[in-house]
DNA sequence: TATGAATGAGGATTCATTCAT
DNA sequence: TATGAATGAATCCTCATTCAT
């Protein structure tokens, strides 16, 4: 009868729903640790407390469940929107490189796999990723009222981001000596001297304001 | 005759080292592209124009042959000593910089599967990359007189090690714009910039030879 | 309705169970026909009548397979506990015989590839067949009253049974001439002397009651 | 010249026999450590000192060697003929089965392998087995004045030599425990019962003269 | 929805055998 | 004779995918 579905509007549905979100998350877990070829889809069903066959159900494929998982992780890796947009733009960048180190903590094993290295592997996933940085790309751009379009930044700023995962990486695996704030200072330092760089490399490039931002806290 | 073996020191011996090398280099070429799992071992076979079963005869497993071809790999990475030690400094390190684009041009997918990104996959394979980061880290830091021990040097080397990997990456796959020696001086600029975020981070140390070393050309 | 699992107990699961069933006979077949490394995994599946891969499904390996058709095996040849135990201890034993000749009749390869000759290949196997031996020795020695760790016993009683599969295997090849029960008298008369022998040679035993049993028909 | 085969013989051609020699010796330890398919041609080849491929040369296939190898085990098993024929009967006998220990005390694994269990595999290695066991059997028979062609006198006697190699292998395996002397004596009881069984089950025979000269040391 | 039995393609590995030297 | 490089058939095992229940 409706009833059934009236008085437990969540139980069918809802009770899939979350069953999906197992799966999700246990594939984001799986691929996190280990290369697409080294994961079975019976892991990520045994982690995630089902039959493997049920994963077929809901993604049709192994590539299917890969695909979810990635767009899922690249969901997660953008906090983009989580920075107040009313603080000043020097304070937006550092608390955004904040988020990503406390991220990169909680998720090494993707960072590793996912945020650098990845290319070349699977260009659909390799796409979704791509998206996301070209999305953080865009809002820094408009932050600090720069081109987005000059290769010259684009370049830079991606030297940035590869930089600054090193750092994160090696300060993980090294105590986190270091203060996480002292290490941002220095990434803000590191992308002004980026910025510069990348006027030199195109004198058409005008960066004095975007350097002025940064430098103000 | 002893003439046989010299006229032909190929014959026998010197045919088959020859075969392995082959099947080296063809591994490094498959391994370069695609991931362990990813590639078979008869994909690295037929490469090199062989029954699959002779590989196994030289290197006794899948793993041995990659390990191989990454030895290989990380022996073709290390242009350290081929940097005249009388230049100065800063001439040797600029010319460091212009070797390592120029193989990492040629050999793009290698590059990005096993300079960058490996971290995690096959620990053995990893530590003779390591090894040869190391050494190369080692000669930078004598040839400028650093401490390769402190871990900030440490730590802000490996992110321009990062950085220039990314640019050279991104400089290879948007049709080489810019000058390599245009790039080369901007890398220097910010091994500077890094050399001082390390003395920032660690007040103990004095980076000014080295950054006056790196700014005479 | 609760009709249908009642009715078809067998859906499912049971039809699963049969599956291993057959299979588990099938190894147990070809094990006793041809020695471990003559079998193919894919013998065993197709004399099954499934796909291969379903073996692993099951038993994981070849050698798990092997080994539970190796328990499987020992199990068929316990026939101690089928021997009814309020007969008289000389009947009992003639009843033990004859089930046993009537096995081997039954499954002559698997008698001379797992009952004789099966030492030293692996030893979990051999352990199984070497427990269910020790059963039979225990019950034996228990039905004759006679010392199962003395080592003269032990030794005399395992050529009587070296004996008693030697002259079963040629009696089946030689067109079973003679009647079992007069072959089973004279592994009786050699039981006997093998006791005495047992005696001699341990001069602390006494197995003149054991004797005494035997003759009783 | 003529000179170098004058003068050493045996150089050339000697020092092939030696290598074939060699050869055969190093594949009967391996058969008789481990099942034909449990060994490699290499491993003979390796354990002989030599390269694989001469085998081939000599005896064209595994199965060749094998061959070979057990017919060098068969003779090598053939104790008869060293028995000094001038002795009575029962010491003849006696001194046979001392020959036989002290062959399965130097060979165990091939004992257990061949002696024993291998019926079923190689028939044309199983055959010169045969030939052994007959020739061995036929020897016996005339020692004792026996029909060596009564299947009941077949029979019995294989129950013996069973139980004798089974008594053999126990003593072996549990620190040579009784005399020698000791044990053989109680074979010669056991073989006695045998006979006696043997004229039971066909009354035809009549085995008093044998049994007599048996029992006479 | 959910289960897990069943399938079969794909891939690593072994090893007898051939053959050029 | 003797070597060992080269071949490829055979085999174990994994795992994505299907499907009946």
């Amino acid at each position: 009868m409706s009833t059934t579905s009236a008085e437990r509007p969540n139980t069918r549905k809802a009770r899939a729903a979350e069953t999906r979100r197992r799966l999700v998350q246990a594939a984001v877990d799986q691929f996190s640790e280990r290369h697409y070829d080294d994961v079975a889809v019976s892991d990520i069903a045994e982690s995630a407390g089902v039959a493997h066959g049920l994963l077929f159900h809901y993604f049709d494929s192994k590539r299917g469940i890969y695909l979810e998982a990635m767009h899922e992780a690249a969901r997660e890796l953008d906090f983009v929107d989580t920075v107040p947009p009313d603080l000043p733009a020097g304070r937006q960048f550092r608390q955004y490189l904040e988020s990503h180190v406390g991220y990169l903590a909680r998720h090494r094993g993707l960072a590793l796999r996912l945020v650098r290295g990845g290319r070349g592997s699977d260009p659909e996933a390799w796409e979704m990723f791509e998206a996301a940085r070209r999305h953080t790309m865009e809002w820094l751009c408009s932050l600090l009222g720069l081109d987005p379009h000059s290769e010259a930044i684009q370049m830079m700023l991606r030297s940035v981001s590869a930089a600054f995962d090193e750092i994160t990486i090696y300060w993980l695996e090294h105590g986190q000596i270091f203060d996480v704030s002292a290490i941002v200072d220095e990434i803000v330092a590191l992308t002004i001297t980026c910025l510069q760089a990348a006027e030199r490399l195109d004198p058409s490039l005008n960066v004095a304001a975007a350097v002025r931002k940064l430098r103000r806290v």
